[in-house]
DNA sequence: TTTACATTTGGTTGTTTTACCAAATAAGCA
DNA sequence: TGCTTATTTGGTAAAACAACCAAATGTAAA
């Protein structure tokens, strides 16, 4: 792997870092809605203020919104909208899992050995 | 948001932060390709066996891979091939980014301020 | 049944991330 | 102008992460 190819991986990474956190992705997620400004995403985050603009800042950064100040307020929206379309993968990936469990609990159960556990 | 919302937001984000890292992220790519073993993955890759190991076992974890034993070997294989058809959207973050970076060098071209600094 | 190979696990250390608080900045309004 | 609101910045402490080394495990082959 060369230089350039290390630093393309370097960067797709740091865009999926930055959704990979529950409170970004969910700012991301709800300005595929539309954009909002910082009080709006607020309202329904439980942090400090400071603590909401660090992560929509970190966001700005890895390129995943940009921001536009208009009066007192600061709007952010999706730069590139197709960034929430994989959210059915993610959830496929989810479901998966979540099948897995139930296939080891049912395998539990046919061979009695949840009774000794 | 309700109890649920919060658990599969945070469950959604974990398996993009699994993939918020360059090595993890290149190893999925090279899944995508097949499965492989750890030794193959390993050859181009420059760390420690056990960092490598550490990272496969962090996919495994997010649910993003699966492994099996065969022989001496431990062949890995993504578990949810979609996992990464968001690449294209991801890049076109990049790029526009990038586009940007050269629209405010213009910019400052046009103005002349890059003698100023 | 030793020996060698492939991979994982445990422990340690340095780095990064996250969250909070307090203080700074910026803009509109009284 | 001085006040209030909206947001960002700086500092700090705690938690999570990443990499390495050494040692353990499991499997195959000698």
């Amino acid at each position: 792997m060369n230089d350039r190819e290390k630093a393309l991986i370097e960067a797709k990474a740091n865009v999926l870092k930055a959704l990979g956190h529950p409170t970004r992705l969910w700012m991301a997620e709800q300005l595929a809605g539309g954009e909002k400004c910082v009080c709006e995403l607020a309202e329904n985050i439980d942090a400090d203020f400071s603590t909401i603009s660090k992560h929509l800042s970190l966001l700005k950064q890895a390129g995943v919104v940009i921001d536009e100040k208009r009066g007192k307020q600061v709007y952010y929206r999706l730069k590139v909208p197709c960034i929430l379309n994989f959210m059915p993968c993610i959830e496929a990936v989810l479901q998966a899992t979540a099948q897995t469990h139930i296939d080891l609990m049912e395998h539990k159960r046919v061979a009695g050995q949840i009774d000794v556990l």
